[in-house]
RNA sequence: GGCCCCUUCGUCUAUCGGUUAGGACAGCGGCUUUUCAAGCCGUUAAGAGGGGUUCGACUCCCCUAGGGGCUACCA
């Protein structure tokens, strides 16, 4: 078999793209373009009563922010408009109806599904008397003995009806997987699935298979939910005599409990992850690495060596817990890697209202850039070093048990050398390492220690015990700044 | 309850019968140091239990236990 892969990503338009959902686009993704093959964007809005506005474009939005785009089928075109593009759409499957419409009568001609007549009255007392005997709770088959000219007779009178598959009643049937292999369902077991709606539409198992063989798909990549579903699959494909694609039901993600992950526990929707400021590279690397691993002794992989790397079969078993510390960590990683520009853009707006001097802002961004995992981190990283009035009440200016008058008498010194320098020298790019020098020699002439003047110094620009160095300070600040900081503090002291 | 899936450090994972069971995050310790970070170095920590198969099992098979998913006119 040489033919080209053909993966579709088919999300229902619920409201939002879900960092499960995430992930099986990806391996989609990865999939398709590993071998070449075609990447299809499809929306099942088959279920009406859950359709939420602009859910279409929300998904496909957020898709592209996380560097996924569909080759085929559903995007988003230069007016931000739904729209569509391939040879096997539509791509929208409500626009599909009359084809599913049509193949469902072709399972009845064929005999593998019929009309159902019974209420949701019935249905609900069959389960509930099922329960209480403790029987698995299936449609008990009622209406496969109304004969079909009775039915469509019933149906011409305006009775309400479902279509339901008829399912094999003895035997067992084996499905393979690519990540999980053999799998064997007993039919006995497996109830008559309803496939076409009282409102006429298909529901997911109807849908998705007949789209997926005029689609010409090759793999299903999707969650491990649908897993008890793939016999009804299977006997559609069959049914019909269409070769069915392979299947890859990929493990869950799951909350640190272990159950699967879910909204109560954490956040769910891959655009709060942005919103915080996670990086897309972060998130995609993040994802891409819960369920598999290319070797097992490298972390950081670029989405083109994840293309490159990405073997379906590889993929585990077992269900992922969703751990935010390494995806802190690799945010940090690509916070750092990337440029001091694309970075300052990142995390200029969260501190943009707190001082007018945009390059003062800049330069302060960049003292605290080794201390960021999220880009909202920002503002109180900086805002002792940007707000213009410096409170001491929260920190030690004298170092541990060092007398007041010691901490003045060093501040003063200090502030007598920095008063010679010019206000351009103080500041200008890499100050600090001159600071340092011209302080550090204060200290050794004197014969005092580092922790006795620097502290008090780093306290005195900064306000806080935990801060970064006072030669950075100093040239971040400026001259003007500092010696009033410098004062303030001696002040303080004083009084 | 029934059916199906799963089971290596706390977490994400490597291992496709022979390894001192490797890596990463977190943790802990150290170096650096005026503080806090960052960085670098080091370190604690795992094959659910029981049977087989085999010269040899984390790896293959069975059972048990535990966890999860599904059990809708939702996907």
């Amino acid at each position: 078999m040489t033919d080209k892969v053909r993966v579709r990503f088919a999300p229902s338009p619920t409201g939002f793209l879900h960092i499960g959902s995430l992930r099986t686009a990806l391996y989609n993704e990865l999939l398709a373009k590993h071998t070449g093959g075609t990447f299809i964007l499809r929306v099942e809005d088959t279920d009406q009563t859950r359709l939420v506005e602009g859910g279409i474009e929300n998904i496909v939005h957020t898709m592209k922010a996380m560097d996924l785009e569909a080759d085929e089928g559903i995007y988003l075109n230069d007016k931000g408009e739904v729209a569509e593009r391939g040879e096997f759409g539509p791509y929208l499957q409500t626009k599909r109806k009359d084809k599913h419409t049509a193949y469902a009568k072709q399972l009845i001609e064929m005999d593998k599904a019929y009309y159902c007549f019974c209420s949701a009255e019935r249905l609900e007392g069959l389960r509930r008397e099922q329960q209480a005997t403790g029987r698995p709770t299936m449609y008990d088959g009622k209406c496969r003995a109304v004969p079909r000219e009775e039915a469509e007779k019933r149906i011409e009178n305006g009775e309400k009806f479902v279509i339901r598959l008829k399912l094999p009643k003895q035997g067992t049937i084996t499905a393979w997987d690519v990540i999980r292999d053999d799998i064997t369902f007993d039919w006995a077991l497996i109830d008559d699935q309803i496939i076409i709606k009282s409102d006429g539409l298909p529901t997911y198992h109807l849908a998705a298979t007949c789209d997926d063989h005029d689609m010409e798909i090759t793999h299903v990549i999707r969650g491990e939910d649908w897993l008890p579903s793939l016999p009804k699959h299977l006997f559609i494909f069959e049914s019909f005599g269409w070769q069915a694609p392979k299947y890859a039901h990929l493990p869950l993600l799951l909350n640190a409990d272990h159950s699967k992950l879910s909204k109560r526990q954490n956040d769910v929707a891959v655009e709060d992850y942005l919103k915080k400021g996670y990086l897309p590279q972060a998130i995609l690397n993040f994802v891409a690495l819960l369920g598999w691993n290319p070797t097992g002794d490298r972390e950081l992989y670029s989405h083109e060596e994840l293309i490159q790397m990405f073997d379906l079969a590889k993929v585990n078993k077992a269900g992922a817990v969703f751990n935010l510390e390494k995806l802190d960590w690799m945010n940090e990683h690509y916070l750092r890697s990337i440029s001091e520009d694309e970075y300052l853009s990142l995390v200029y707006p969260y501190v943009k209202d707190v001082n007018d001097d945009h390059n003062f802002v800049d330069r302060a961004l960049l003292l605290v850039r080794d201390r960021v995992t999220l880009p909202s981190q920002a503002l109180e990283l900086t805002a002792s070093i940007l707000k213009e009035n410096v409170d001491y009440s929260s920190a030690n200016i004298a170092w541990k048990t060092q007398p007041k008058e010691e901490a003045i008498e060093r501040l003063e010194a200090v502030k007598s050398i920095l008063s010679e320098i010019s206000e351009q020298d103080f500041c200008k790019r890499n100050a600090r390492a001159e600071h340092e020098q011209s302080i550090k020699k204060l200290i050794t002439e004197k014969g005092w220690s580092n922790g006795d003047t620097l502290w008090p110094l780093r306290v005195a620009l900064s306000g806080q015990d935990k801060s970064p160095s006072p030669f950075e300070l100093l040239e971040v600040l400026g001259k003007k700044r500092s010696l009033a900081r410098i004062d303030s503090a001696i002040r303080h002291l004083s009084t």
